[in-house]
DNA sequence: ATACTAAGTATTAAAATATAATACTTTCAG
DNA sequence: CTGAAAGTATTATATTTTAATACTTAGTAT
């Protein structure tokens, strides 16, 4: 039926799939209808695939209305990555010490795609909740952490992540321009770091460090973010900066041969 | 072929979940094999399974090893769940006021059928990484958190409960008797919260106070862990239980008709 | 170096499974 | 109280999964 399949493929996985990915933060409640509108999958296989869901523990379902949820086992899921994932347990332990030393929230963010998804937050002044939130997966270019990892490519690669990446509009600062990014990436590339003001909330100050791996490439990059009622970047740079850095650099394995296997190509 | 099937029950989606949840703390990347091995599914299917959460962008794959590891997805499903879960969004701001006032590690913890699971965590001191990590679950008996849950049923379910639900030993200090655990359960249900030390881990003390639902019944807890060797325990009913319990109460939704509802049988 | 073993990958005929249509039941609004 | 919409259950059909097997690659021991 579907193009994409081969032998090794079993569509109704793949279904089931595409159930669970219906949920997001605009639509935390489904109903069978709504699961059908949103999947593009009939009513009978909607049904199907719900109830055997729910049957295995992947959904709630409200007795009374009828509505699917995210269950438990989604954030059962999210501890094994967390043990899956080499770089949270190298980063966990400093990351909480950072937060503790500068009393503001900082987060560890990783590549995934085009997208930055943020691996681990660690909340100290109340921010707004939507701003990052665990699993939150925003485009590279638009945030401080995707453009310190971009910055660690080899430069061509740098331009044509610059010229293609998507882009997206958060606040009315949030800045679109292909031309402008591109100099915001080689700015980090120089300084190691980056800064900015307003791009996903207005009033929000970001500054970001990577944390590189032994290939001389970024893997991650831990953030801080705080308010611009309280900062400047004059004073972020000055009173933040330097303990975020200290902090990427301690959690960065050792480069080994960073000068000649920065030309490897791709894998 | 399985017992379990129905008609709306698809049984490939069913052995797709499979895969899944053979990951775990201990298990962080599983070859071709060991999955056989762990899900007991035939060579086959698991190849095809294991290919399809591979090309759904479910489980990436070491191109070199084959081994093949959950995926960021897994962090969107959490992203998700954050969402759909109505205790998390009244929670966590006053969370985070909590953890800033205490200076220790605060926990959002849920019952999971007889186990509790951590929703949130907000660590403060370095503590060590596998305590609590999101998603993790234990049995409901042996923590603060779920004792404190328990304590807010009926007498005759709270009886029950500990003569039924499952115990894990995780110190030489975990306490395995029923009838003891059955005293705590009381003293939790007298005194609204819960202190235990060296359940989980030597060294830990843990104190929980209950989050209240409109019905009299606890949806949820509130759990502080702090190093014995910073607190004993009559410090921490001086100097935690009180701002413990003031964030429990103001997250707590108002009771409507508590004696009333709290007859109205399961459901 | 070479052969051997185990793991990973690909192909296919056979049949079990998921499907989609449809009928039945419940819920809610007017 | 009535009607429409959503949820649930059933069944014959055929599409999809299956399981056996063959092929390829990687690693190990000789």
């Amino acid at each position: 039926m579907n193009a994409k399949q081969n032998t090794l493929f079993v569509s109704s996985l793949a279904k089931g799939l595409k159930i669970l990915r219906a949920f997001d933060d605009q639509h935390t409640d489904l109903s069978l209808m709504d699961l059908v509108e949103r999947t593009g999958l009939d009513k009978s296989a909607t049904q199907r695939l719900a109830n055997t869901l729910h049957v295995e523990g992947m959904l709630d379902k409200d007795p009374v209305t009828r509505r699917y949820r995210p269950s438990h086992a989604w954030l059962e899921l999210a501890f094994a990555y967390y043990w899956a994932d080499p770089i949270v347990g190298r980063t966990l332990p400093k990351l909480i010490e950072l937060s503790q030393q500068l009393g503001e929230t900082v987060n560890l963010a990783e590549l995934s795609g085009d997208h930055i998804i943020y691996i681990n937050r660690l909340p100290c002044k109340r921010t707004h909740f939507a701003a990052t939130v665990v699993g939150r997966k925003l485009p590279a270019l638009m945030t401080t952490s995707g453009r310190v990892m971009i910055a660690t490519c080899p430069e061509e690669e740098r331009k044509r992540i610059v010229e293609t990446w998507s882009l997206r509009a958060f606040t009315p600062h949030t800045v679109l321009d292909r031309e402008e990014l591109g100099r915001a990436v080689e700015q980090a590339a120089r300084d190691g770091y980056a800064i900015a003001t307003s791009q996903m909330i207005i009033g929000e100050l970001a500054i970001a460090a990577p944390i590189i791996g032994p290939d001389g490439r970024s893997i991650a990059a831990i953030q801080c973010s705080v308010s611009a009622h309280h900062y400047d970047e004059e004073r972020l740079l000055k009173e933040i900066l330097p303990a975020l850095r200290d902090t990427a650099n301690a959690i960065s394995p050792t480069m080994r041969l960073p000068a000649i296997r920065e030309f490897t190509p791709g894998l």
